[in-house]
DNA sequence: TCCTATGTTGTATG
DNA sequence: ACATACAACATAGG
C-alpha cells in the first residue's frame, strides 16, 4: 500500500500518541521485521519514554521519544499504523504494540516486507539522515534528474523511477502515474529521453508527489478520476485523456500501466 | 492450484 | 567499481 503519500497518511495516524508517554511496549521479537535490530533493547529503550515527534520522508517513517530515542518504521508493502484503545489485544500481525494510558498505538504488517529501526543518541540517526532530499525540496533539481538518468541510461525509465536514492517515495503507482502524465512510454531506456522530456518528468515528479500529498497524504481519499491511479488496477481500465484502453505489462519486474496513444517508443 | 500484490535487497553477470 | 537483471523474502486474497 505505502507511497509516499500512503506513508505521510500512516505517520498522523499516531498523532494522538504525541506528548504521552508509554508505559508498555510489546513487541514479536522474533518477527522478520525487527531483523538486524535487538527488540529486547527496543523494549527496553521505548517503556517509560514519552513520544515527542514525527516526521516522514521517502517512504519511511521517524518517531522520536524522550532520552533521545529514535524509532524507525518502514511499511514495506502491507505494513500500517493504527491507535487502539487500551487493554487491545495483539493480533498476529500486530508486531510492534506502544501502550499509553487510554490508547495503544499499533505497527502492524502482515507480510513482513516492512522493517522497524532504532537508536538512543542527541542526533537524528545515519540511516535517517542520508534519505535522498525530498522530491519536493529544492535539491531535486531537473538538472539532479538528468545527471541520475544518464548514469542509468540503459535501464528502463520506470526502473529508475523507482530508485530511492534519486526519487525518494516514487512507487509503483507514483511512476505510471508521472510517466503518463510526462508523455513518456515506461519502457524508455532512461538515457534516450530528450531535454523537454526529462523536464516534464521533473515537473510531473513534484506534482504527483504534492498533490497526492493533499488528497491521500491529509485524508485517505482516492485521487479524482482524472488520474491514472483511479484507472490501472486491473485489466480493462481505459485512460481518463483519451478513452483509449490501457495496457499493463511487467517492466523492471513489476506491473507497469500505461496509455499506448500517449506514450509511445520511438 | 495458480497468480497477483502501492517494496527492498542480495547475488550473479557483464 | 559500477550498472543491470532478477530471484528471494512472507502472506493473504481472488
Amino acid at each position: 500500500m505505502p507511497e509516499l503519500a500512503e506513508v505521510e497518511y500512516m505517520r498522523k495516524r499516531w498523532n494522538p500518541g504525541l506528548g504521552q508517554r508509554i508505559e508498555g511496549v510489546r513487541l514479536h521479537a522474533k518477527a522478520g521485521v525487527f531483523r538486524g535490530t535487538k527488540p529486547r533493547l527496543i523494549a527496553r529503550y521505548l517503556t517509560g519514554a514519552t513520544f515527542i515527534a514525527s516526521e516522514a520522508a521517502a517512504k519511511q517513517m521517524l518517531f522520536r521519544a524522550s532520552g533521545g530515542v529514535w524509532l524507525g518504521l518502514h511499511l514495506g508493502m502491507t505494513g500500517e499504523l493504527s491507535v487502539q484503545p487500551a487493554g487491545y489485544l495483539p493480533r498476529k500481525a500486530d508486531h510492534l504494540v506502544l501502550e499509553q494510558s487510554g490508547q495503544a498505538l499499533i505497527f502492524s504488517d502482515f507480510r513482513m516486507f516492512g522493517r522497524v529501526q532504532f537508536a538512543v543518541g542527541p542526533e537524528a540517526p545515519v540511516w535517517w539522515t542520508e534519505i535522498a532530499p525530498a522530491v519536493m525540496s529544492k535539491h531535486f533539481t531537473r538538472e539532479a534528474v538528468a545527471t541520475f538518468l544518464r548514469r542509468r541510461a540503459k535501464s528502463p525509465i520506470k526502473a529508475v523511477l523507482l530508485m530511492q536514492e534519486r526519487f525518494p517515495g516514487v512507487g509503483n503507482w507514483m511512476a505510471d502515474e508521472i510517466l503518463w502524465r510526462a508523455g513518456v512510454h515506461p519502457r524508455r531506456p532512461a538515457g534516450s529521453l530528450t531535454p523537454v522530456e526529462v523536464a516534464a518528468l521533473h515537473r510531473q515528479t513534484r506534482w504527483v508527489a504534492d498533490h497526492a500529498l493533499k488528497t491521500i497524504g491529509e485524508t485517505f481519499a482516492d485521487p479524482p478520476p482524472s488520474w491514472l491511479f483511479r484507472h490501472r488496477w486491473k485489466d480493462g481500465g481505459r485512460c481518463p485523456k483519451s478513452g483509449e484502453g490501457l495496457v499493463r505489462e511487467e517492466i523492471g519486474g513489476r506491473t507497469t500501466c500505461w496509455s499506448p496513444g500517449r506514450q509511445q517508443l520511438p
